[in-house]
DNA sequence: CGAATTACGAAACGTGCGTATCGAAAGGAG
DNA sequence: CTCCTTTCGATACGCACGTTTCGTAATTCG
């Protein structure tokens, strides 16, 4: 209720998204290196005030582009564990992909994190960055984190499975890849990822109930 | 043989001890933020050229800072594979958290990257950089995941067993937890991973060779 | 010894981030 | 209609990074 009830000049409400939008662009284009307040704020036909009173830091924007790019990942649950979980993990690996090509010069072999990278750093540097990131994956695994703990429930995982401890391993695996030692990621790199992490890599015969 | 055999005026021997010193010392003190190159400078008692002339960026001398605080963890080789990979993740989060807690107000429970978060974004920014952290980490990865293949080697796990990609998920989970979702890593922690990731999720009824 | 080469210290510079200031504009409260 | 509050645009500012310039010191080559 009190948000309409405001005192003085209202906010210009097409500012925020043309600011947005100007940020993508010049963020896609010319990737973080090149990236700008003051052009930003030109391209969106802005005051550096007006850009500044909504995002406190060159950070907090990059990032709000970012996480708006991310946050658009479909769950599947056909109820096939192994298969669900190949397809999310690439899915997220081709989010992943689309922010690591930003900027020139991207090599098909290009062992760049990209924004992904300047997204762990802005979360180590700002406290409230970190917490919204926090935020933004934490929704988005708990899906993948549901899908486990279903497949648990009706018995395909052993019971005392811990859902979220598994969801590390795979989705932290993934971004191991990306941010550290930089290796590519496609398919079948997930598949045989989920295959580890479901079976072990205990002998038969040692295995434990 | 040609390094001594220099043309000009040779470089200061102990600049570059006096630098590193001074960087890691601001670095652990104040932390990333706080981190300036005339501060370093001044507190090395060394002209801003002497500076720049070793490491091109502030970002390559603070990365040269952390590479050398991480380059210096012995890896157990007990031949108990479950305890010594424990150990050593226990090892490597030692390492993290000492990066952690660096800068001022580091609650105990405070969910930061800190400088590993730096040198992600470093590595995303600078091709150099990136592969260097590339080098520094697949050397030390190499010792554990030799340990792995040694296991695998004696029959302690199956003979398809691909030791990098259980290092991913082990590792990976870890990096994940500092980098992404911020919670705490310990022991007990790095235990349940082991376990998960040796002996697997699925049920023993379902479990394939 | 003299010339060429390289490193050093000191200082100035351009650029980008983030802040501050100022006048004008757009709404609500009396 | 007149205040009051908030936003907007424009501009200037301080600070830090990284570069450049310049005079000086150290070392090698001829």
């Amino acid at each position: 209720m009190p948000p309409s009830a405001r005192r003085g000049r209202p906010r210009d409400a097409g500012a925020d998204e043309q600011i947005l939008r100007a940020a993508e662009q010049e963020l896609l284009a010319n990737g973080y290196a090149a990236f700008t307040v003051d052009k930003v704020a030109r391209s969106a036909a802005v005051a550096k005030t007006t850009l500044y009173r909504r995002w406190p830091t060159k950070d907090h924007l990059a990032i709000a582009v970012i996480a708006r790019m991310q946050d658009e990942v479909p769950v599947p649950d056909t109820g096939d564990l192994r298969a669900d979980l190949v397809d999310y993990l690439e899915q997220i690996a081709l989010g992943l992909d689309r922010t690591r090509r930003a900027g020139p010069g991207h090599a098909p072999d290009d062992p760049s994190s990209g924004l992904v990278g300047e997204l762990v750093a802005a979360a180590a540097r700002h406290p409230d960055i970190g917490a919204l990131v926090r935020a933004v994956f934490e929704q988005r695994n708990a899906l993948a984190i549901g899908l486990i703990d279903r497949a648990r429930r009706r018995g395909d995982l052993r019971p005392d499975t811990d859902p979220e401890l598994l969801f590390d391993q795979l989705s932290g695996a993934l971004y191991y890849r990306l941010l550290i030692t930089g290796r590519p990621i496609h398919r079948a790199y997930a598949e045989k990822l989920v295959d580890a992490a479901l079976s072990g890599v205990l002998p038969a015969k040692e295995k434990r109930t």
